[in-house]
DNA sequence: GTAGTTCGATTGTCCGGACATATGCATTGA
DNA sequence: TCAATGCATATGTCCGGACAATCGAACTAC
């Protein structure tokens, strides 16, 4: 096999994490074809000229990402799944995107209010405190997809209009520096109001998909709650989770 | 503070196991408030008389769970969410059990099936060949909430129907030495069909929540493929998800 | 007073080694 | 023939140390 591996000691990206990427670019690739054996690590490590705490170390994020499988006494070798995509918080538009279905956004709502208690709650808040609240509509080839509502703590973020029919949320927080961290999310399912109807182009009474979602950043601090409905013929939920032992 | 945290070392339990469990109890318990510091990792191995790696390791796992943040130049502090429990590949079984609900199942059908494409793709098997074929109602109350549809590839399970309506499939995996790792899904919805709404104690056309699932276990191998309907009055997805960078 | 600098504190990365433990296979014995 | 034993192999755990990178605060200079 060999499969060319190298590090770059002047780089100021982590040796472990080099050797992690190349790795996962091997299994993406099919140079290291599922089931096959990573070879033991002290002769991998000798072989890069690195350290097995550090070997170790690569491998280890590899596993927690589901991609490799170690086993005492036999070896770490490639998880033969179908699927290797790892779980994602995932964000409307990037997932629209990401479909090659170019989303467009026309913002309904862009404010600021007292927040209501559950609003509070979920974010952490007082009660009656302001908040920002954002009503969008997701469109993508100009059928609208979801109705997005979205309640944000003050001071967090610029919430220009123009910017928000031109991007995601999630992105304009990446971009001024905020890190998401976790979500807690609630999925459902009820029948269309004559409102919900009307926005989306469905009749009343027709099945809809729901999503209630606190995001959290690094810090654990709540920086957005959103209520969402979307069109269940327009879009599913679909994401891979992971067991933590 | 102080915090009474000491190790075994004649436990066959590794030290930072047995760490990573004693912080994540106080943090849970309240002995060890959100936002505050951990103290840095030096001084926590000496006085536990352990080296930094172990504590590193413990610290580490925490970490991982997003319990803790770990910030350089200033410290390891708990964070402040207001939710704590991590994300897990849920059992409805053990959803409803967990909220005292006492399940109960009843399986309307258990019989061995030739894969047609759809379900050999998902598991990974030949079309046509045997396939184990579940369909179970689950209620509550006496009350309908889901409809399961499974298919379980052969030779895993001893598929007993007594066992099958007395406990959940994942137990039953669980039980035989299988290690779930991880697992696909897709949630959707739409309108209830004659059949189902007569299943469920619904009407003709009634949302329906809709989850179809793929579980792999720590091999990469498909262990069960799934096709679930639920009442969205009944029932509703609630999860977390963590960010992977 | 304000901006820039220095410095201590703390985590991040990496090393090299040691012993424990589980696995699979070959060998041995009944 | 089949089961028990032993051994090589590989990962799991743990140690002690070294230096780098980053953060925050105190300090200094303008």
């Amino acid at each position: 096999m060999s499969l060319e591996l190298s590090v770059d000691r002047s780089s100021p990206v982590p040796l472990y994490f080099q050797l992690s990427q190349q790795l996962e670019a091997a299994i993406e690739h099919g140079s290291l074809t599922p089931g096959s054996l990573l070879g033991n690590e002290i002769e991998l490590a000798a072989r890069l000229g690195l350290s097995r705490p550090t070997v170790r170390q690569a491998i280890q994020s590899l596993v927690d990402k589901g991609l490799l499988v170690r086993r005492r006494g036999v070896g770490t070798q490639v998880v033969h799944s179908q699927v290797k995509r790892p779980l994602e918080l995932s964000s409307l538009y990037d997932d629209l995107e990401a479909a090659g279905q170019r989303p467009a956004t026309k913002v309904l709502v862009n404010t600021v209010v007292p927040a209501t208690a559950e609003v509070a709650a979920a974010l952490g808040v007082a009660e009656d405190s302001d908040v920002h609240r954002v009503e969008r509509l997701r469109l993508a080839h100009g059928e609208p997809m979801a109705h997005l509502c979205n309640f944000i703590p003050p001071g967090l973020l610029d919430l220009d209009t123009a910017q928000l029919e031109s991007t995601g949320l999630y992105r304009m927080m990446r971009a001024v520096g905020i890190t998401l961290h976790s979500a807690r999310q609630t999925i459902g399912a009820r029948g269309a109001t004559s409102a919900e109807a009307d926005r989306l182009g469905e009749q009343e009474g027709a099945p809809l998909l729901t999503m209630q979602r606190v995001t959290f950043d690094d810090t654990g601090r709540a920086v957005e709650y959103g209520t969402h409905t979307y069109r269940p013929s327009r879009y599913s939920f679909e994401f891979q989770l992971l067991v933590r032992s």
